[in-house]
DNA sequence: TTTTGAGTTCAAATAGATTTGAACAAAGAG
DNA sequence: CTCTTTGTTCAAATCTATTTGAACTCAAAA
């Protein structure tokens, strides 16, 4: 049997039990099972995979593969291989904690983090505008601690990352 | 109207937009909306409320209140005030960044990084049945490489906590 | 140009998680 | 002891997010 054949074949119990516990991982994150999956099964293949791989020996629709498949690239987290036989791509993951770490603060946690600092000032412009009192007093503090913790968060992921890459 | 008469009137514009804001940061962290919400509504306001402050207000069930108030307990998001007026229990939030942190990190990050390290042992046992060739020790330096983001996680989140208690 | 194969898109189906609400338990009041 | 109030539990209903699959685009081959 020709080694090409491989990526027919169904999955190993050893490969079943990998891409399950990325499946694991990738749902701490809130990001979707056929992610979990997808990576998985790059991360544990010695070679680059297609989307057609993908979908034959995870059995999942070719729509999940692709969306999925675009997800991972967002993040950084998989690359297109060079080995481009005709006119398939071919994918391999990247496997550097620190690269994944990074972009996925990049994506999913500093968007959210500059939407929250836009509505924390609109909130403080609430706060301003009502009449000065007890009350107003302690929304301003507690709007302030707030702002800290934000200012924290920026400080420290730029930190992580950089414990991460050593 | 007396000050006690707060905690039944709807929200205002201002108290809907913070939980609101909450509601965005819970989600980040894969909990529930509800749990945004009491949180949110806990941190904006001055007195300590009850259960049923919070089901009036909110306008969720009681089920729903429970539920939320258990899970953020046990995150140490929130706890019991003293002000016990008869058998009602208060509650009021914990506002250190640093704790609630903390409490997510044990609550929810630990043990799944417990699990995963479980699963990870194995599976290098199943590496080690294997007949050993070059595809095997392909599978052993990629667990390997899953062991070091492991322990990376487990230097990098004290190190965190340490940073955001300053 | 037409055909073929690879990959994308998106509305509908499905799966999975949250919320509800009614029954229940616990504890103080009468 | 019984009634009332407070809070919990959990199966069913609801809601949200993911997955599917068929139609489509695009590009290369014939």
């Amino acid at each position: 049997m020709a080694d090409g054949d491989r990526s027919e074949k169904a999955l190993t119990d050893f490969e079943s039990q990998v891409i399950e516990f990325f499946c694991d991982g990738v749902k701490i994150l809130g990001l979707p099972k056929s992610i979990g999956e997808i990576y998985g099964l790059l991360f544990i293949s010695p070679d680059p995979i297609s989307l057609d791989d993908l979908v034959c020996r995870l059995g999942i629709s070719k729509g999940s593969a692709s969306q999925g498949l675009r997800t991972l690239r967002e993040l950084g987290a998989v690359r297109e291989a060079e080995v481009t036989s005709g006119r398939r791509v071919y994918y391999e993951p990247d496997v550097e904690l620190k690269r994944l770490v990074g972009g996925f603060i990049k994506e999913q946690v500093r968007p959210h983090l500059s939407s929250g600092e836009e509505k924390l000032d609109s909130l403080k412009k609430m706060v301003g505008d009502m009449p000065g009192d007890v009350r107003s007093d302690f929304y301003a503090g507690r709007l302030e601690r707030l702002s800290r913790w934000s200012s924290r968060a920026r400080v420290v992921l730029p930190l992580l990352q950089k414990f991460l890459g050593s």
